[in-house]
DNA sequence: ACTGCATAGTGTCAAACCTACACGATGAGG
DNA sequence: CCTCATCGTGTAGGTTTGACACTATGCAGT
C-alpha cells in the first residue's frame, strides 16, 4: 500500500487576525464573504494551505489575496481544531496575527470576499465560524507581547515621534500612561534612535521623529535581553 | 460536487515535548521508533490526529499511548508545516509541550515505539524529523513562560520545599538564583501556602512543605496579575 | 552522649527602579 | 502679538532588587 493512503488528513486553512492603528484607535481588517458558509457576514482573511507551500507561504498568500497587504509583520498564534468549528466538515485553522503600518496601506477586496475594512477591535461584528475565539486570542497576544518584545513599531511608520509610539502602547493596553515615565523608559532601553528632523504639517510644536534601531535589537536579542515598556 | 473532494488536505500529527525533574535536571522524554521513518531513532512522541478528535485529544491520546502518561499540563506550543519535515509526504504537525511531576510517573513503551526514556534535554541524541527544532522551541517558551506564568508547580509533587521550588527554576532557567532573594519573593506572591508537614526520611534538618495555591491563582489571573520571579 | 554533617531558615543595606505629579517652550494660525 | 495645541523636561518618596553569611535543626555514626 502506497503510503499516501495510510494517513488520516484533515482540511487545513490559515486565517490573519490583521491589525492596525487609525487615530488612536486600534482596528482589525475583516472581510465580508461573499461565498457560503456565513455569505455575507464579516469574517477573518483566509483560506486553504495548498499542499506545496508552508503554512506561513498560506498565510502571506491569503493576506495578500484578500486584503491586497503584503511584506508586513506576521507571526503565527495558535491551531484551532475545534469539532464543529466549520459546517461542512472538519477544518483545522493555523491562525496568525500581522501588524501593519499605520494606514499606509489601503485595502482591497479581492476575489472571493465581498468586501474588506477595518473594524476597531473593541467593535467588531458578529464574525463566522470561531473568529470572534480567534480575535480574542490574537488581542491577547498581542497584549502580552507588547510589553517584551518590541513589536510596538510594527504598526507605526519608520520615523515616529514617542507620542505616536505611547498611544500605540495605550491603544494595545486600553490604559493610559504617564508621558515623562514612558519617554524615560523607551530611551533607556537604547532602541529608539534620535533623529534629526522632526513633524511637518502641525499646528503646534513640531516634536522630534526617531526611528527603531531594528539591528541593535537583534544583537541583543540573543543575549537575553528584554525589551520591557 | 460534495464538499468534501473541494478541499485540499494534509495529514496532521501532533507532536508532545514532555518535560520532567528528575535529581535537579530538566528532562525530556523520547520515544525510540520502530517503524519506518527513522525507524530506531529517538523522536518526539506524537501520531496522526483522527478526523473525529480535537488536536487536543489527540495529542493526550498520543501521550498515553506512547508512554502512558495521563492528567498532566499540556499546552498548544507550535505548528510546525515545513515542506519535506516528513520525508514520506507533507504532513503538518501541532506541538505541544507537557509538564508532568517529578517521576511519580515511571514510563513505559506501547505500541508503536520500542522505548521510552528520559534524557537530560542537555544532552539529547539527533532526533527524527524536525524534532530538534520542535525541542528548542519547547524549551524557550518553558524559559520564558516560567517567568510569569506559574507553571514551574507543575513540575512538583503537591506538597514540595521552597528548595525544590528553587531547583525547578534553575534548571529551566539555567542559572543559580539566590536563597533568600528566591524565598522572598515566591512568599510575596501570596500563591504558595505553608503547610504544617516537613519532609521525610531526610539525613537532615527536614524543610517545611508548601502547596501552591491554584484557587486563588485562578481569582487573580482575570485581574491581570502576573505571577513573575 | 557527643560530634559531624547536610541542609533549613533568616535580615540588612545600598542601588536601581517606579510612580505621581506641573509647567515653560515652541511654532502655526489667526 | 495673542491663542492654541502639543512638545519636552525633573524631582521626591516609596518599592524593589541584588549582594551578602551565619545560626538552627535533626539524623547518623561513633
Amino acid at each position: 500500500m502506497a503510503f499516501e493512503y495510510e494517513f488520516p488528513r484533515a482540511a487545513l486553512t490559515v486565517d490573519c487576525v490583521v491589525f492596525g492603528l487609525d487615530d488612536e484607535d486600534l482596528k482589525v481588517m475583516l472581510i465580508q464573504r461573499n461565498l457560503p458558509p456565513f455569505k455575507g457576514e464579516w469574517a477573518l482573511p483566509g483560506g486553504f494551505v495548498h499542499v506545496d507551500e508552508t503554512i506561513d507561504d498560506a498565510a502571506r498568500r491569503e493576506l495578500e489575496e484578500e486584503t491586497g497587504l503584503s511584506n508586513v509583520f506576521l507571526e503565527q498564534l495558535y491551531t484551532f481544531g475545534q469539532l464543529g468549528r466549520d459546517p461542512r466538515e472538519r477544518v483545522v485553522s493555523v491562525a496568525y496575527y500581522a501588524l501593519v503600518k499605520l494606514m499606509d496601506h489601503s485595502v482591497q477586496a479581492a476575489t472571493d470576499a465581498a468586501d474588506a475594512a477595518w473594524f476597531p477591535v473593541m467593535d467588531v461584528p458578529s464574525l463566522a465560524f470561531d473568529h470572534h475565539d480567534i480575535l480574542d486570542m490574537a488581542l491577547n497576544r498581542l497584549k502580552g507581547k507588547v510589553r517584551y518584545a518590541p513589536i510596538g513599531f510594527e504598526l507605526l511608520p519608520k520615523r515616529f515621534t514617542l507620542s505616536q509610539l505611547q498611544h500605540v502602547y495605550e491603544a494595545i493596553l486600553e490604559s493610559e500612561l504617564d508621558k515623562r515615565n514612558f519617554r524615560r523608559k523607551v530611551l533607556k532601553t537604547g532602541l529608539v534612535i534620535e533623529t534629526d528632523e522632526v513633524q511637518k504639517d502641525v499646528a503646534h510644536r513640531a516634536a522630534r521623529l526617531y526611528e527603531f534601531d531594528a539591528d541593535r535589537y537583534k544583537e541583543l536579542e540573543d543575549t537575553g535581553f528584554n525589551f520591557e515598556v
